[in-house]
DNA sequence: GAAAAATATGGTAGCGCTACCAAATAACCC
DNA sequence: GGGTTATTTGGTAGCGCTACCATATTTTTC
């Protein structure tokens, strides 16, 4: 019974870093570690003085709380996981830093994880990822294994799915509607006038997002009467090369397009930039529609019509859902339609 | 003495979610929980016969490890907190995206985080950030406050330095030199025949890298008898928007400069579209060289003559560095010189 | 076949912190 | 002033896991 306390204390921090621990601070300062963890928390519910000599000791020692140790004692770390498809789409990284510039502000670090389009591996990281007892969740899509979203929602923590606008959703909610987005876009080629209208896309089968967007498109041609199994499509992830084949490719198999409605501004731009190339005149010879709203697009000559995505806003926007979540200001509206908007510019 | 074993059980998973722990595992599988963990951890320390019943009631149990449980124990989590200066620079995302891959596969997360230049930031990310005891970090630039190198060094975890070479570094290091960059730039421009050469940048008080460059190009300009001081900046983040303004601006101070150094190519794309749109010609009026490498370059009338740096690459390596750092593998060098190319195509 | 060495499993004791409750102190009430 | 209520501090007991050492089991050695 009457173990050597000492003895103890020598043997102790046999592993890790033997960094400063709550333990030394509450003997610096003569308190108990727990007054010196409440200070550190939640400073109302300690005296002025203890707080003043508390946070004189966390000074002197230098103090760096183990936010692990924490983490296990409170189950929750201020972690929030962000698991998107892709870091190489443009589209991703601006939410992400508007995720990121929110949660930051409020205390909280963003892990970052992606899928690579692979629920599969989105579920594989979910799995370890969870394992740090984040906060919450943010993920992309509403589409995911059904297991994943019995997991998420059996957690009972705040969760967040972007891009994507739906009722399906595990939690909260913050996207647009594809469908209406491309379907917005085709009817704006058609009030051009331009009526032999070809969807240009890349990744599509894993992209469900940009499937959504030419279904939205197809839609809206079949309503109107006009030929709409006008797709082009390639495999590789979206990039202004990808973007300059498809409009070479789509130019020779259908010299007759008029249009050309591409799933992102990076495969616009490409061909943009490609049609300036050749000297070709955009929209007289071939109008360009886009979908992001890339700063690039007003750049180009002709400046690209493109449908715009508030995607910075879209990722604070879900940051400061999660937080109202987290501080118990639970959100009137789980859902956030983030909206787009149809900027008509010269390549259309 | 004699607790009552069973009501202690009852009362447990008091806080926290009720998540199946490595005990229920255990008991599932009728091993003590010590050999679940080496089962998961150290398979091949575990019979065969035994590992197969673990994993099996891992399975049925829907097991995930605590990672923050096993962190606290073993004084470590596979995270990698990663500080770049700015989450809006394509640059540094695909530096973070070769880190993010690389770690990922290997098991360990990133964490992510923005200093916006700041080494007040820096240095306060880094104080909340290593509270998650993780495996190492990787930040940006070599110039930190000096409690920020003191505390790494002491902390005695890898870290890697990116985007700068030099051997000032806490502990490894990749990177470029920045001023030959610069200088490399310079001379391609002199050799080409150009006299009246200015450097145009942005946000070049908090960017010192970009600043170094400057120096490596002035430096060229003065040892070639060159007039040299012809700098425009701004202070704004880089954006085609700014490198128009800058292009426009400095056209108009100094209607006969030959040649244009843009200190990143988003801003030398700016300048090449604003020719474009203005019909003017890119060499013949005007020269302009970049630096990075951006693909948008190679789609631009004329292509921009640029100095590449392999980004990805350099995230990749920085991983690997870490990497082998954590697996025991020591590396030799433990400063890598990432390289650069000129890449010399039309607009010079 | 006994002794030595190697391998496989388990017991114990924390990692550093905070939830929970108890105790001490201060503030308030009639 | 005694009693009640708020406020401040502290003690204890884990959070779920793994390092460390001890013990059991198997394999190897002569």
């Amino acid at each position: 019974m009457a173990i050597d306390k000492a003895g103890v204390r020598e043997r102790r921090r046999h592993r890790g870093d033997n960094r400063v621990t709550i333990e030394d601070v509450a003997k610096q300062a003569g308190v108990a570690p727990i007054t010196v963890s409440r200070a550190l928390n939640t400073p109302e519910k300690v005296s002025a003085r203890l707080r003043e000599r508390i946070d004189q000791a966390v000074e002197t020692l230098g103090y760096v709380p183990n936010l692990i140790a924490g983490g296990l004692a409170s189950a929750g770390t201020r972690v929030i996981p962000v698991v998107v498809p892709s870091l190489s789409i443009l589209t991703f990284i601006e939410v992400i830093h508007g995720i990121q510039q929110t949660l930051e502000a409020a205390g909280y670090q963003v892990l970052l994880g992606s899928s690579d389009f692979d629920l599969d591996r989105e579920s594989a990281l979910l799995d370890s990822v969870l394992g740090y007892s984040p906060s919450g969740v943010i993920l992309t899509g509403l589409r995911h294994h059904e297991s994943t979203v019995r997991r998420l929602k059996a957690w009972g923590r705040p969760v967040v799915e972007i891009m994507e606008l739906g009722d399906a959703s595990i939690d909260m909610n913050v996207g647009v509607d594809n469908a209406e987005v491309g379907a917005c876009m085709a009817l704006h080629l058609l009030e051009r006038g331009y009526r032999r209208i070809a969807f240009l896309g890349t990744g599509m089968a894993r992209d469900y997002r940009a499937r959504q967007r030419y279904e939205g498109h197809r839609r809206v041609l079949l309503e109107a009467g006009v030929e709409s199994e006008l797709l082009f499509q390639q495999d590789e992830p979206s990039s202004y090369e990808v973007g300059r084949q498809l409009f070479l490719e789509a130019l020779e198999a259908r010299p007759d397009l008029e249009a050309l409605h591409f799933a992102n501004d990076n495969l616009a731009a490409g061909a943009i930039l490609e049609a300036n190339r050749r000297g070709m005149r955009v929209p007289e010879d071939i109008a360009i529609g886009g979908y992001l709203g890339l700063s690039l697009g007003e750049h180009l000559t002709p400046r690209l019509t493109t449908v715009t995505v508030p995607r910075f806003e879209m990722g604070v926007e879900a940051a400061k859902l999660l937080l109202a979540r987290l501080e118990g200001r639970s959100p009137a509206l789980p859902r956030v339609d983030i909206g787009y908007e149809l900027t008509v510019r010269e390549s259309t």
